[in-house]
DNA sequence: CTCTCCCGCCATTCA
DNA sequence: TGAATGGCGGGAGAG
């Protein structure tokens, strides 16, 4: 120590703080970063190169006061910084330099010093910013790491972070804040570049807005619930969702299989192991075009992950692979994939400081990965600042290079705007935005354009009266068949109809041009009973925001009934009407019935009766119904029929309701059918805190809700004429029975009948496809997921315990579990081993969400021949076998049962997502 | 070693 | 045409 003491001059000695001098005088080189490596060096080197930079560094303050004088008002050019070769004129560069001549921690206390002594206290903030930082910073062991310009230091996001104290997080309505990038990259010291990247997110959420060359507007985060929003309703709409979820299936399967040395057959029946070229079709996710590279569309592409993720955590990795558009991307040897992987840790850190993201470790098959988990604001609940206009502001803002947003430059905005136009005409009146805060901003070429898009998006929202030409016009169009003027849509989906659908225990129906809403009897919303679920947009909301984006959306005869139809994961299904919106006041009350349409592309109608679908729906002919279809239906209990508080009258019929959003030249990538969705359906609904009383009340007021998918299979290993059913149905905030049944459309005429509970009687009637799986090649089986606990009829006459049992290690050694269930009226226990990790993507927040399914592989599998190609079945040996009972007094077998472990996989740090909840699934025989 | 991500070259776009 | 932007990847700090 002594030896490097030497080399040290004095006045630098002298700079250093007492906790890094010894009592005895001596510099305690161990709480001087760096100084072991690099502090052996000439002294008269080291002068040398102080007097060097601490000149050029005056010169730089020097020129950088002048500048900041000089470019109050002015657009300039940054000089040139390589004009002096061998002569580093900025900060940073200086630093560079010194760093090989000495520490830098030295170097810069020895600056702070002249710095300090040399002026007084008046010198500007943007001259000596990071010395006055390093000052102030108290020389603590964590603080070290702060002396001097330190790589943490210059991080992007701490930059953001200064850059935001600038300005107000909510200026005042009216206020006009001009930002001059310059004046910002001197006062924050930093390179133009950094700036722009740090402006190019911040514009990507609508923070700040381009008005002129180096120029911009400053909006603070008054948008950025609506940006999110409208965002989420992008992402929704392209369906990002079910693509992130194929991904994570795709990725959990290869990890199974690189740790297990096996995959689940039916995530790969599923087209989990499908290429994911999908990623690539959407034009959203298109990185041909450079301005598809731009940090800030990067930016709206990563937050639209999170949005649209059940849970909102993504790592990386999966970012990138969905942004690249390629799953099976080298992410050690692609250099596009480092790239990617560079800009999205840039565009984190940056949303990291605007607190919409933090990072969170993951914890994996593989081993424990760090992720990011959206923090923002939550546009899944009511409350939600979120206003109609295109801007809360009053700006149609969304213009630029930079935004997925722009329906200026986006193609598929303007056809859709074209298609308004024409179809729509209308004097462009505005009603969007405060009248007083229409502040608009110009800086394209097209701002005509731009203007006629705010006035046709405002036109639309005050469109949605019952009268709308357009909605006329689509809404008369019910013959199946499409119309011209959908035709002339320029969506990814069109509308196919199926005329006189007619759905059971309606208490009213709407009927739209791509929806059909299905309401049954209002059933009160408890207040406990809200669900985590909420849907924040009023459906006027949503279609305003689809249609600013790009995606056409029905226009609606009521919008009493619109509300319920935002596109969203099932977990969010719930909608509790935000009281805020007028004119869905009656909808949040009654929000009996759900049709959720999940897919855009196959806005297929589909009911849970069968006797009137199935005369009115062409048999299944393979490839005659390219359609995938999700309806959601809820229907009110008998005990709340009586409830009607519904202001829509009865109607007997049923209301397709679907995005038309399926492109009718380009055939919609194919949709793997799974059950991911379902289980990762928070919809399970297991209010955190409720007790088991509530649920049972519950169960018995509130309507059940069925989920009804039918989809062509998205697997290219399966049949073409394959179709199935999913159905979910919620009998309570707590039940959750999924029933996946493959079936062709006249095949739902044998309702199951699940008994449930304490309920004596039907619960829910789910339709059996009989003797037409095997003739169509169709995977028999039909699925249910209970939650624990769940009773089931056993050979029609017992309910049937199933308590799972489950064991903490389960997780983590998935490969042999033995499972046992018994029933309390009989004697024989049901178990089965060898269960077999199938899917780890449904992690949710909340308690009940399921994360990893356990089910039991083929190895011993006692399913009856008509279990079709299913594999699993559990080792029920010679006891009685469990059944199902259908509708008509029959029995449904169960074929095999499969577990729903606690939630594993994902684990943030505070480990929020252990709940131990658990959930079976039976699959049994359909025929 | 991998993970992060700063840095600035230089291509592209803009005015 | 020069200035304004910003894509990109080398390479180094951090862990």
């Amino acid at each position: 120590m002594s030896q490097v003491d030497n080399l040290i001059p004095d006045h630098i000695k002298s700079s250093l703080s007492e906790a890094e001098v010894d009592s005895d005088g001596e510099i305690n080189m161990d709480r001087v970063p760096f100084a072991k490596n690099t502090i052996r060096m000439d002294l008269k080197q080291i002068d040398k190169s102080l007097k060097a930079m601490s000149a050029q560094q005056n010169k730089e303050n020097k020129r950088n006061m002048m500048e900041s004088d000089e470019n109050q008002n002015r657009t300039c050019t940054p000089v040139n910084e390589t004009e002096h070769p061998g002569q580093p004129l900025t900060p940073t560069a200086n630093l560079k330099v010194l760093f090989n001549a000495m520490s830098p921690e030295l170097r810069n206390r020895d600056e702070q010093k002249a710095q300090y002594s040399d002026e007084d206290n008046n010198v500007s903030l943007s001259q000596d910013y990071e010395f006055e930082t390093i000052i102030e910073v108290p020389i603590t062991a964590e603080a070290e790491n702060k002396f001097g310009p330190s790589r943490k230091e210059k991080s992007l996001g701490l930059l953001c972070q200064r850059f935001l104290t600038m300005y107000p997080e909510y200026p005042e309505k009216g206020e006009k804040i001009e930002i001059c990038l310059d004046e910002v990259a001197s006062e924050l010291q930093v390179e133009r570049r950094r700036i722009y990247d740090i402006v190019n997110v911040l514009e990507s959420v609508e923070i700040v807005s381009r008005v002129a060359k180096n120029r911009y507007a400053w909006h603070g985060k008054r948008n950025l619930g609506t940006t999110l929003a409208k965002l989420k309703a992008l992402g929704d709409s392209e369906r990002f969702g079910e693509q992130i979820q194929k991904l994570k299936d795709f990725e959990f399967n290869r990890e199974l299989e690189e740790q297990f040395g096996r995959s689940d057959p039916r995530l790969k029946a599923n087209g989990v192991d499908a290429d994911f070229s999908i990623f690539g079709e959407s034009s959203l996710f298109n990185q041909a075009l450079r301005k598809d590279k731009s940090l800030g569309i990067m930016s709206q592409k990563f937050l639209m992950l999170f949005l649209v993720s059940k849970p909102k955590t993504v790592n990386l990795d999966l970012s990138a692979k969905l942004l690249i558009g390629d799953a099976n991307i080298d992410r050690t040897e692609n250099a596009k994939f480092k790239t990617k992987i560079r800009r999205l840790y840039d565009i984190a850190n940056i949303l990291t400081s605007l607190n919409l993201i933090k990072k969170v470790h993951v914890t994996e098959i593989r081993g424990r990965k760090p992720a990011f988990k959206y923090i923002g604001p939550d546009i899944d609940v009511p409350g939600t600042d979120v206003q109609l206009t295109c801007c809360s502001d009053g700006c149609h803002r969304p213009s630029t290079r930079h935004s997925i947003l722009d329906c200026i430059q986006n193609n598929r905005v303007a056809k859709i705007i074209d298609a308004y136009k024409e179809s729509t005409p209308r004097s462009s009146s505005s009603s969007e935005g405060e009248g007083d805060d229409k502040v608009r901003f110009s800086r394209h070429s097209s701002f005509e354009t731009l203007c006629a898009v705010a006035s046709v998006e405002t036109n639309k929202l005050n469109s949605s009266a019952p009268n709308s030409p357009v909605k006329g016009d689509k809404a008369s169009d019910n013959k199946g068949a499409l119309s011209d003027s959908e035709a002339k849509l320029p969506t990814r989906g069109f509308v196919r109809r199926r005329p006189g659908l007619k759905v059971d225990d309606l208490s009213s129906v709407e009927k739209t041009a791509d929806a059909i809403i299905i309401k049954t009897r209002p059933q009160p919303v408890k207040p406990a009973m809200k669900q985590p679920t909420i849907i924040p947009l009023t459906k006027e909301q949503i279609d305003a925001v689809l249609r600013s984006l790009k995606v056409p959306v029905p226009v609606k005869k009521n919008q009493l009934t619109d509300a319920t139809t935002q596109s969203s994961p099932p977990v969010d299904d719930q909608m509790v009407m935000n009281e805020g919106y007028e004119g869905v006041t009656e909808v949040k009350e009654e929000q009996q019935v759900e049709m959720k349409e999940l897919n855009e592309k196959t806005p297929v109608v589909m009911s849970n009766t069968p006797e009137r679908i199935g005369p009115k729906r062409p048999a299944p002919t393979g490839d005659s119904i390219p359609l995938e279809k999700r309806v959601k239906l809820t229907f009110a209990s008998p005990s709340s029929l009586g409830d009607d508080k519904s202001p829509v009258p009865m109607n007997p019929e049923a209301v397709l309701r679907c995005k038309k959003t399926a492109d009718v030249v380009k055939p919609s990538p194919q949709r793997a059918l799974h059950l991911t969705p379902e289980f990762s359906n928070p919809k399970v609904s297991l209010v955190p805190g409720g007790d088991a009383s509530n649920m049972e009340t519950e169960e018995r007021s509130q309507g059940k809700k069925i989920e009804i998918v039918i989809s062509e299979s998205g697997s290219k290993l399966v049949s073409p004429v394959r179709r199935s059913v999913q159905e979910v149905v919620q009998l309570s905030n707590a039940q959750t029975i999924l029933i996946q049944s493959p079936i062709s459309t006249s095949a739902t005429k044998s309702p199951t009948v699940v008994h449930l509970g304490s309920q004596p009687t039907t619960i829910l009637q789910l339709p059996v496809q009989q003797g037409q799986q095997q003739r169509l090649g169709q995977m028999a089986t039909t699925t249910i997921t209970l939650p624990q606990g769940m009773q089931l009829l056993q050979n029609g006459q017992h309910l049937m315990q199933l308590p799972i049992s489950l064991n903490s290690s389960v997780p983590n050694s998935p490969r042999v579990i033995t499972y046992t269930f018994s029933s309390p009226q009989s004697s024989h226990p049901t178990s089965f081993t060898n269960a077999q990790l199938l899917s780890n993507q449904n992690s949710n927040k909340g308690v009940g969400n399921l994360s990893t399914l356990i089910r039991p592989v083929a190895s011993k599998a006692t399913a009856s021949p008509q279990a079709g190609s299913y594999n699993a079945a559990p080792s029920l040996g010679n006891q009685s076998p469990i059944y199902l009972r259908n509708s008509s007094g029959g029995f449904v077998p169960i074929s095999s049962v499969a577990v729903n472990v606690p939630k594993v996989i994902v684990a943030s740090s505070n480990h929020s997502h252990g709940d131990l909840s658990s959930s079976v699934l039976i699959t049994g025989d359909t025929s």
